[in-house]
DNA sequence: GCCCATAGGGATAAATTTATCCCTATCTGA
DNA sequence: TCAGATAGGGATAAATTTATCCCTATGGGC
């Protein structure tokens, strides 16, 4: 496992909640496990952008914090469930409202996302003449 | 400046904001400019844990994204305001929802975040026992 | 037997983000 | 004149996160 080299910010709640949230797909991840998406195997179809290494990890990672817990079903082909835990669930209004966010916004969004490709097109006028 | 290598996913709302809000300091940043700390050196001031450079970076971003803009006073020593935008103030109920649920949680925050460091010292018995 | 599905992790490369260091400019105050 | 404040960016190293590839295991279907 990594290491990490550089302390953890611990000073607000800002910080606090990116530790558990930074992630590429953790927020994804919440919310399709809020519904009722539970399989790891489900939750690759669900986000085929992802590699099954990362959700994997990712999962981890959240389990580590407690905002969601593994059910194992003792079974071959092996069987594991996700659950959101109450803290998990104390998360999602969160989530959804970041959801919604980026779904209202949509239009928005891609336009200024877009521009970051075209970036190096950009004139790049910069005159600022301050000194006259 | 960098160039992307791989594309930016835009499926659905919660790829989007990830795109506009997924940064160490962004969200702060947007925080602490609808207080009113508006000047990059006060910003700096704020945020000690930060580099000098990364909040440049990132306030550039969250310009380029259209959620601040960039006010210069042609006057020297040069003095800069960012405001919010109301795209920038549409986003506040999900900053204002993340600090709080970071607040509200700071205890079991801080108890699983700790977790991770004790990590390499943890049993580690991941016994499943399937096969019989 | 071979291929697919289930679940998961190690090792390592690649991508991306942050951190460090250094330089430009000008005004104010000691 | 030197130090410090203001604002900002280039170059490069380091840290961190994701992506790739490969391997383990077992049962079912053809």
């Amino acid at each position: 496992m990594y290491e990490r080299k550089i302390p953890i910010d611990q000073n607000c709640g800002l910080d606090l909640i990116r530790e558990v949230l930074y992630g590429k797909w953790k927020i994804h991840l919440l919310y399709y496990i809020s519904r009722g998406i539970q399989r790891p195997s489900e939750l690759q179809r669900e986000i085929p952008e992802a590699t099954r290494r990362v959700l994997n990890v990712q999962l981890n990672q959240l389990e580590q914090h407690e905002l969601i817990t593994k059910k194992i079903y003792p079974q071959l082909p092996p069987k594991v469930e996700y659950s959101l835990t109450p803290f998990g669930e104390s998360l999602l209004p969160v989530v959804m409202l970041m959801g919604k966010w980026g779904d209202d916004n949509q239009e928005h969004l891609k336009r200024v996302i877009l521009k970051d490709s075209l970036e190096s097109v950009k004139p790049q006028a910069k005159v600022r003449s301050i000194s006259r």
